[in-house]
DNA sequence: AAGACGAAAGTGGTTGA
DNA sequence: TCAACAACTTTCGTCTT
């Protein structure tokens, strides 16, 4: 049994390893994900190309993702918006001595311009990237989001303005909502509630932009599970370890007999730190446990009723060691 | 007095015609 | 697009510890 639960958001251990370019020694080695390639932002080298297909189911790709990643050392680049690579090609026919320039070097500028005013383009895009990722580290670090969540989140943000999905929405609402979802997809989730609060976004509009980025990415993410909210919560309520292995006892019991489907899985979480809170006598009241769940009592009391009578627990605790 | 209980009405989201 | 529906919330009066 591993003793570190890693309760309040602790920030994952991680290998920092930082990949020197071959070519021109450089350690400006960048990855780009859109190809799915690592390349040396120095001398242009592709250091590798493993194919990680776009298209694919979407699990595999941030699996993928988030293994190659945590090998690049410090300088994450989705919170990079410009890479510093931005010329300014003057408008007039002259070189830098103010001589007229050749035809052939002519329209040689001329299609440089044309890609200069191409990357103006992509200038807006920037910026909302640069407000977009300053806003995430301001919420994820304000949650206590370990990186890789955060990455998790950049590279989902990334993706929605790709889709179009932020125009005529809040930068905030959609960074707010790839974060939750992020924190869903690496199993460690946040209630909405919580995420909402630590943003200036009201829930109702978190909730619209979390369903947009679901069907517009093509994300299937599943049911958040009781289970991950367990230790986070027990932590917060200050229970020891043998309430939440209880907890997830409960609710692993719950799930077997069909109790779990169509309810909050934050009913569920709540309720069965309640019962087991009791059974081990170290009681929490309903409402402190409605509390950092963030249900209402009402909801803990529905679930818990359920749960003592389904799973046949008798109310003064014993410790029904089926 | 605080906590637990339960009824009743309201809310936002999903589903199915 | 609309209505029915299930789960959850809000509110509040009552019972229990």
């Amino acid at each position: 049994m591993k003793g570190a639960v890693n309760s309040t958001g602790a920030p994952e251990s991680e290998s920092a390893e930082t990949l020197t370019c071959p070519e021109c020694g450089s350690t400006a080695v960048v990855e780009d994900t859109t190809r799915g390639e690592r390349a040396c932002e120095n001398c242009g080298l592709v250091l590798s190309d493993h194919r990680i297909d776009t298209g694919a189911e979407w699990r595999a790709f941030s699996a993928e993702e988030s293994e190659s990643r945590s090998r690049v050392g410090a300088p994450m680049r989705y919170t990079v918006h410009d890479k510093g690579l931005s010329t300014v090609i003057d408008w007039r026919d002259r070189d830098t001595s103010g001589k007229k320039l050749s035809p052939t070097r002519r329209s040689q500028i001329y299609r440089l311009r044309k890609w200069q005013i191409r990357s103006r383009v992509h200038s807006s895009i920037d910026r909302n990237l640069a407000q977009a990722m300053s806003e995430l580290e301001r919420l994820a670090s304000q949650l206590g989001i370990p990186k890789p969540i955060r990455e998790q989140s950049a590279l989902l943000y990334r993706k929605a303005v790709q889709k179009n999905l932020v125009r005529g929405r809040s930068i905030e609402a959609m960074v707010a909502a790839t974060l939750y979802a992020a924190c869903r997809i690496r199993q460690k989730p946040r209630p909405l509630d919580e995420v909402a609060d630590a943003s200036r976004i009201d829930r109702k509009k978190l909730g619209q932009c979390y369903r947009l980025l679901l069907r517009s990415l093509k994300v299937k993410i599943p049911l958040s599970n009781p289970v991950d909210y367990i230790s986070r919560f027990t932590s917060q309520l200050e229970l020891s370890s043998s309430v939440q292995l209880r907890t997830i006892e409960i609710l692993q019991r719950s799930r077997d007999i069909g109790l779990t489907i169509g309810r909050d899985p934050l009913g569920l979480a709540a309720a069965a730190i309640y019962v087991a809170s009791i059974m081990l006598d170290e009681r929490r009241t309903q409402r402190e446990i409605a509390e950092v769940a963030r249900v209402t009592e009402v909801t803990v009391r529905n679930r818990y009723k359920e749960i003592v009578k389904r799973l046949d627990i008798n109310s003064m605790g014993l410790p029904s060691s089926h």
